[in-house]
RNA sequence: CGGGGCAUAGCGCAGUCUGGUAGCGCACCUGCUUUGGGAGCAGGGGGUCGCAAGUUCGAAUCUUGCUGCCCCGACCA
């Protein structure tokens, strides 16, 4: 993509409105622009990284067993009044009536869809189990949006739900995306560390917050520091084989958010040295709730012995467009965004420090089709500018990799590569800069298999 | 919902107290000079001063009502 043809408005200053970096630097580097409080437009770079962090999601849902379905933004009432929401839900449901006066609601959950959907067509213990999932828009009417993405009223959220014929069953659902969970975050570049929760307005009495540790995080976090190490599975995990395992290493040591901190257990469970107490935010919540829904909502299935069985089910949730607030909170510097190589918004970014200079243009023009062609994705500033302008636009979007290349370089036939994460630079040829840069895109995408 | 604050050009702000032709920096356009870390000079475009009513010869400025946004708290993927 050549930036002079690209919608990319940077601005120099922080919008007043902005208080934490990840909101500051979303509205700076062009990501998003608000449309009302908690209420954003996605900008075309920014909806580039929306992307790419739904399709990590949507990977590893696939690879866990998951089945993609596509529920609408808009419910009937009368499914919320059978589950007894209705009234629960209070005024963070957005209420709304058609033309009808029929009442309806913005879901900011999709239990009681899924759970009508899975009751009207699944009448045998032989179709379970299975766990569905959609990637969709909800709306929370939050008291008090704030933090940009990250807490807003509409957000891109993937929640699935595992129906299972026993509780046993179900249990193994709720194991397969809590390793599902593991290996999403951790492509993303983010140490996610799952802390037992409370189960709030969904219900139920088994739940794990995924929390990502960043300094600017909302929730105060405490954990056993061997839990931050915990490399997640591999993508070789037999899903269908024994989770167990592996949940007991995640779930075996000290992990609380405040709500769930209790100081006493902390010091004894844990030694002094390997307590952490930091900043976190929730990027995933899953939930075991058994027949709260498929109770209320008559969802059963014959079971072997022709006997009728209420239907076990978990709800499992991730914040997509809240991730991407996420990822910037936990990677950026003074300059700007540093987007981990899975979900940046282009591979590379590659700077004519001279457009104009007939030299400099053919070397660039010549360097980008050759990245392209190798499969990486550019975004090549070619506008008449200055370069020191030119390397704060980088440096603030954040691309993982810049290319620089000016007259200087192109007579010694050398340019230039820089290392967003660490500032370093190398004077390289061009074709062990393209080396180097297929290199380090195979690790990321062998990291993904 | 309680408390506080703000609303003037795309962004950041001054002007409001004390009413009298709407300003500054950045960004944007044109020209010249510059050219490896947010250049300089000159010229220029862009505003119904959040909305409505009122007071007044005259309102960004005073009064009243409304709306939107932000911060703190209670609430939360």
């Amino acid at each position: 993509m050549r930036l002079s043809r690209y919608f990319l408005p940077l601005l120099r200053d922080d919008p007043k409105e902005a208080e934490i970096a990840s909101h500051r630097l979303m509205l700076r580097a062009g990501l998003i622009r608000q449309a009302s409080a908690g209420i954003y437009s996605w900008l075309p770079l920014g909806f580039r990284v929306l992307r790419k962090i739904e399709d990590i999601v949507r990977e590893e849902q696939d690879r866990a067993g998951a089945l993609e379905l596509l529920m609408p933004t808009i419910q009937p009432a009368e499914l919320w009044q059978e589950s007894g929401r209705y009234e629960v839900y209070g005024k963070e449901m957005l209420r709304i009536s058609d033309r009808h006066e029929r009442a309806m609601l913005y879901g900011p959950t999709n239990e009681e869809l899924i759970t009508a959907i899975f009751r009207d067509a699944v009448k045998s213990y032989k179709d379970l189990p299975r766990i569905l999932y959609h990637i969709q828009w909800k709306f929370r009417d939050e008291i008090r949006p704030r933090f940009g993405v990250m807490r807003g009223r509409e957000f891109l959220m993937k929640d699935s739900y595992s129906f299972d014929l026993t509780v046993e069953d179900a249990r193994k659902s709720y194991n397969r995306m809590f390793v599902s969970y593991l290996r999403t975050f951790a492509r993303m570049g983010l140490k996610s560390v799952p802390m037992v929760a409370e189960t709030g307005v969904i219900g139920g009495n088994l739940s794990h917050e995924f929390i990502i540790l960043a300094d600017t995080g909302e929730s105060e976090v405490y954990c056993h520091r061997d839990l931050i190490q915990l490399e997640p599975p591999g993508a070789d995990i037999d899903y269908q084989g024994d989770l167990a395992p592996v949940i007991e290493a995640f779930t075996g040591k000290y992990a609380a958010t405040s709500e769930k901190h209790d100081a006493e257990s902390f010091a004894r469970e844990v030694p002094a040295k390997d307590r952490v107490t930091a900043r976190g935010i929730e990027v995933g919540h899953i939930f075991f709730f058994g027949t709260k829904y498929s109770e209320a909502m008559g969802c059963k299935v014959q079971g072997p012995g022709g006997d009728l069985v209420t239907v076990q089910m978990g709800s499992y949730g991730i914040g997509v467009s809240r991730l991407v607030g996420a990822i910037i909170e936990a990677s950026h510097d003074d300059a700007g965004i540093i987007w981990p190589q899975s979900v940046a918004p282009f591979d590379v970014g590659l700077i004519n420090v001279k457009a104009g200079d007939a030299a400099t243009d053919a070397a660039c023009e010549s360097l980008y089709g050759k990245l392209e062609t190798a499969g990486l994705s550019v975004l090549y500033d070619d506008r008449d500018d200055r370069a020191g302008a030119k390397f704060a636009a980088m440096d603030l979007i954040g691309l993982p990799w810049q290319i620089i290349v000016g007259p200087k370089g192109v007579a010694s036939g050398e340019i230039e590569l820089k290392e967003r994460a660490t500032g370093a630079r190398h004077s390289l040829t061009v074709e062990s800069a393209l080396n180097r840069l297929l290199q380090s895109s195979r690790e990321a995408s062998k990291e993904a298999a």
